[in-house]
Parts: C-alpha cells; structure tokens; sequence
DNA sequence: AATGGACGTTGCATATATTGCAACGCGCCT
DNA sequence: AGGCGCGTTGCAATATATGCAACGTCCATT
C-alpha cells in the first residue's frame, strides 16, 4: 500500500538470512542503491538494523527488544505463565502455550521440562501447525469458513510416518479434537515426541489460546502421557476462567 | 531521513507499550487518519502488526520470528551457549551473556539459576548500563574517543546507594575494569544481588561479548560469588579460544 | 608507486508516491 | 429514528522519494 514502507520491510527478512552489504540489499529490492541506502538509515535510526564493524547490515537489537515488550503485554501470556510453571511443577514435563495468528500458530511461552532430555523449540518460532497438538486446538476453533480454506492452503511435509498426510485428514483430525475438547500428537513432529494439549478459552467461549505437555518417549510412553490429560485439562480451565475474567487469580 | 518509513517504525514501539485503535496512532504520530491507516496497512502486510478481534492494533507475529532469526545469525551465542548451560550446572546460578551494540547493552542469552530465588532480567532488554558488570566490560574496551562521549551522555539513575553516581565515577571504574580484565557488581542495580563478570574476546582481541554469574545475597555472599570468579574466566576463555577460532569445541 | 575497480555517499532535478481533505458507510448508543 | 464515533475510499495538490551522475575512499592489482 505504501511503496516506500513496503520496500523499507522488505529488508527485514532479507537481512533475517544474514548479513548483507549495501549493493546486495540494492540488488534484492531491485532499486537504486543510493535509494537502499535511505531505507537502511531509515531502519537503522529506528535501530532495527544494524552496522557491523564490516560495514555490512545485519538486524538490530531494538527488534528484540520490541518483540520481548510485546510478549509482555500478551495478558493471556501473563495469566497463563504462573499456572504452566505449576503444572511443570507438577509433572515435570515441557509445558508450552501457543495461539493463532494470521494462518500461523505459535508459541508465546514455555516451561522447560525438569528432566535432561528436553524437546526443541523456541517460543516465537512458528509452530508445525499441521501435526502440533496445540496447532489441531486452534484451528479446529476456527470459522469452517476459515479452516477449510488454510487447511487446503498448507503445506503437509512428512516429518515422520504419523504425520497428518493431507487437507483431508487434517479436516477430519480437527473435527474429532472439536468434539473432544483435547488433542494429541503422537510422534507426528518428532518421532520419540508425544504431546497432549487442552484449549483456553475466552469470554465468548471461544479458543484464544492453547497448551500443551510434551515428553519424549524414553522419558514416559505416550499411554502414560495420557493419563496427564485430566490435569492438562484442569490447568487449561483454570487459565480460562482467569482470562475470561470469571476467576480471580489465587495468590 | 525517509519521512514515510520514519512514521511507520515510529508505530512499532508505539504499539509495544500495548493495543491502540486507528486514532490514536494517528494522533501520536501526528498525522492524518487515512495516513495512519495505509502505514498500518503496510505493517500489517508485512506481519508486523496484527488486528486482533476487536480491531485493535497490536504487534504482530512475524516480529517475533524475526527477532529469533535475528538471534540465531549472532553467531557467538550459538557458540557460548553450551558453555553458560556448563556453567549454570556446576554452580547453580542465573548465567547472563551479553553484547554492545549502539550505546546499548543487551542481553542476549540467559540460563536461569537452579534455586528458586531469582533474579528479573530479560533477554533483548537493554542493560543498566551504568552498574552492571558486563556493561563495564563491554564499555571498557572501546575506543577512548567513543568511551568518553559516551559515558558523559549517559544518565546516571541511582537504583541504590552503591549505583555508580556519575560519568566521572564510571569512567574510573572502566579503566581499573580494563586493568583487571573482570567486573563486578556488587548491589549496584539491585540492593541485594550481585555479579561476576568476565569477557569474551574475539580473533583481534577485542571484546566481543561478555558473561556474568549472578546471585542474590540470599543465597550466597558477595565473597562466596566472588569465589567463582576463576570459574567464570575459564568459561569466558574457553568461548573466546572458541570464537576466534583458536580451539575448536569438544564434543 | 601508480592504476583500476568496487563500494558507499552526496546534491540535484524529475516524477512519482504520499498526504490531507471531504464524503461515505457502518455499527452503536441515546 | 437519529446522532455520534470510527474506519474507509477517491481525488487533487504537493511534498517526498527516486535515479542519476559525480566524488571520495579503500583495497587489490600491475
């Protein structure tokens, strides 16, 4: 909509796969470099970009600084994080808490399991939101109107042999985790790596949010992961009631 | 320098202090409504600002994705990491790693301490940088021409009694930091928590980033800390013998 | 030591993209 | 119903971004 802003972004990205100098940022923006050089000023005053000792751009650090303030003022991510360290408290797995945004799901905080052997993942990151049982949550919430659409719109890379093959399992998948209030995914992301996971909810009952518990089989077997399921839930309803404003936060 | 794109980023911090409707973007920014709109049009395209449910704006996800690539490409975190999570396990406490970058100091990793007593900080925030000890050393190490300015521009906040008072003061505490080749801490940020700190330098000696072990009185005296000061050299060292490519990494 | 090239930087004229305005549509509350 | 607040759109005016060409500097090559 703005040509200038959208150039002016566009270097983000570009420069979120390493450094680069002047006359490549030209190139990829396909303008004249004295006009790249404006924008990097530009981004650079802003401090989301940054010039290293060899002149090249690479990106700045207000752009942690930004996306760590912005984490903060997720209130859902606020009200969870004392119940998720509970229940990694209590059952000493990873505990993780996602949401949708924008045809993506992510993760917005996480408990690290108590145990050595520990999963991957970072919050921020995009989660593989067609295996992810948090993932199953928030999209089987979605407008049918929505769901199908994106579920037809994604990619479904075969990260293990369980993994959702296509659209229409997916649709089928989401329609069952609907029914059932929790979802799983046993080893369709990694294949040692069971999750469960139960929604949050909004006011309007909607799902604003979800969690999930995740232990690699040497750690428990996905049976004995499931019998967690009625604390995910529980904790997962507590946040809810919290959020949706009909709790009051115990201290 | 790019009036557009200036007003545009301006929106980013903006909305990190929380969700804003149109008009108020428009009137902090001092422009026109339509304005403000298509600027949060591009943002939005770009992912960097997302309309929640009540048509608010907020920041968005892409951001954050940005922000951890960001992370990734600082190379020497990858490379120290393994060694602060060493660290962290022989001695239990918080392990912070940081760099300076634009008259700012910022941390960039963190292992949280194993006691239940910790310390607040937050990765990609800006450091007190007049007080903690890895901003002595990362200051320490500049240039004369840009330390000076710099420290003389600086604000001085008194967070408690001990918080160095004033440029002068700093400076000081720079050179005899240079000297020593470590830094301390000892309540200057916060009345009851200390730190050790050591550098990390990099191929041509200069100092790259730097580390520090952090513990509030309540779980160990200022000279039980300081104890740990050979630990926290070795550690710093073997990141630097790392980074500058002089060893390589043990696996 | 001299030369060539690559790269970043600046001033300037042009044209294009951005701006503010005014009007419209929509939902909400009185 | 009617008025108000808010977001949205088309348009004309002009402020603004653009590409160009020239310059400076650094580095590698002859």
């Amino acid at each position: 909509m703005s040509q200038t802003v959208d150039r002016a972004l566009s270097i983000l990205p570009l420069l979120a796969e390493g450094p680069a100098d002047l006359g490549q940022v030209a190139d990829r923006l396909g303008v004249h470099k004295s006009t790249a050089l404006r924008l990097l000023r530009t981004l650079h005053e802003h401090g989301l970009v940054y010039r290293q000792s060899d002149q090249r751009y690479r990106l700045g650090a207000r752009l942690f600084a930004l996306a760590q303030e912005a984490m903060e003022n997720l209130d859902i991510r606020e009200i969870a994080h004392p119940h998720l360290v509970g229940l990694n408290e209590r059952c000493g797995h990873t505990v993780h808490l996602a949401v949708y945004e924008e045809n993506e799901v992510l993760y917005i905080d996480k408990v690290e399991s108590r145990y050595p052997v520990r999963m991957y993942s970072r919050i921020g990151k995009p989660v593989a939101i067609t295996v992810a049982a948090v993932a199953k949550l928030l999209l089987a919430d979605l407008p049918e109107a929505e769901r199908r659409p994106l579920a037809e719109k994604l990619d479904y890379p075969l990260y293990t042999p369980r993994s959702t093959p296509n659209a229409a399992a997916f649709l089928k998948e989401l329609a069952v985790v609907r029914e059932q209030g929790w979802a799983t995914d046993l080893g369709g992301h990694e294949e040692s790596i069971n999750c469960v996971a139960a929604p949050i909810r909004g006011a309007d009952g909607r799902v604003a949010a979800a969690m999930s518990v995740s232990a690699p089989n040497v750690v428990v077997t996905a049976e004995e992961l499931l019998t967690l399921l009625p604390q995910v839930r529980r904790t997962a309803d507590a946040i809810s009631g919290e959020y949706s404003g009909r709790t009051v936060p115990r201290d």
